[in-house]
DNA sequence: TTCACTGCAAACCTTTTGCAATTCT
DNA sequence: AGAATTGCAAAAGGTTTGCAGTGAA
């Protein structure tokens, strides 16, 4: 069964390491370490839920940091492209990957880890579930029925959450 | 194993079955059968690939029978809702359903029958799939496991379907 | 110093809202 | 006739593009 973490509203913790394992990626891939990329990256190491451009912009603003909209979308694109955020497909949001999964759905490179989200319809909290192997492995079965080549995968389920339940 | 269903570029041919069904199904939930509503279907109908509301209302201005943006909105809005049309997350596209599949994820309403789709990144041809039951299972093991209420869930698979292979 | 990156302005695309006019039943 | 639905105008929201100026390496 999938590892299960249970993402509490914006939780203030941080040990810092996404910090750190995104700016080490980052450096080794040739991009620069820039004031407001470091901004975005420590927002994002803080919050345990999905956020807009627009919300991080707005976090930002309230900090005395500011950073151009402009700025947020085109340092989302590239974290996303590196493997340093998941992109919510039915909102946009995004949210700070788990950099210490090694390995998921059986694919050992790291922008592959996948994740699946139970999206609260009610409180939109969004709950995060380690994509389990058995539904890696039946997304490849029917993909090769297909003969289609998977890159990545999305799966985002809908409901209520415990709480609102 | 889910059933297979490849779809080739919007296929013209149509047994209305879908046209005849979904009228049904508007009718006996009080709704009007409108001009509008039944141009959107008739196009709907037509197509094997998922559309935007653009391409609903520029096909529709092409043949002759006009509908305002915003009404291919609502129009859509209220598919949607009575299960008569998916909408892709990736894209917000719509494409019809398969009305005939009576049961699907073990769930006998028809508005949650589901599928899902594998998306080519070149030509972005669309595949779907009839949800697996399996995957159905895994998904509410999951949810149960977080003590999760699932009303619907989607899963979209990226990557170079066999064409483009 | 140099090139990647940012900020600003503006455009673009998608989606929503309010309201009067229309049209199904 | 009456209520649901449409079309139009306008706004709101999200995302992208071009370009000059800035700053990390």
């Amino acid at each position: 069964m999938a590892s299960i973490q249970n993402s509490a509203d914006s939780g203030r913790q941080t040990d810092s390491a996404y910090l750190k394992s995104a700016m080490d990626v980052l450096k080794r891939l040739g991009f620069r370490l820039t004031k407001p990329r470091l901004r975005v990256l420590t927002l994002l190491d803080t919050l345990a839920q999905p956020v807009s451009a627009y919300e991080i912009r707005d976090r930002l603003l309230a900090e005395q940091t500011p950073v151009d909209i402009v700025s947020v979308y085109r340092i989302l694109e590239c974290l996303e492209q590196n493997g340093l955020i998941h992109r919510l497909l039915s909102s946009g949001k995004v949210q700070k990957c788990q950099l210490e999964q090694e390995t998921c759905c059986a694919t050992p490179h790291q922008a592959d880890h996948c994740h699946h989200l139970f999206i609260c319809e009610r409180c939109h909290t969004v709950n995060e579930v380690h994509c389990p192997l058995a539904l890696g492995d039946l997304v490849r079965t029917m993909a090769n029925t297909l003969g289609f080549r998977v890159s990545r995968h999305s799966v985002e389920v809908f409901g209520l959450c415990s709480a609102c339940n």
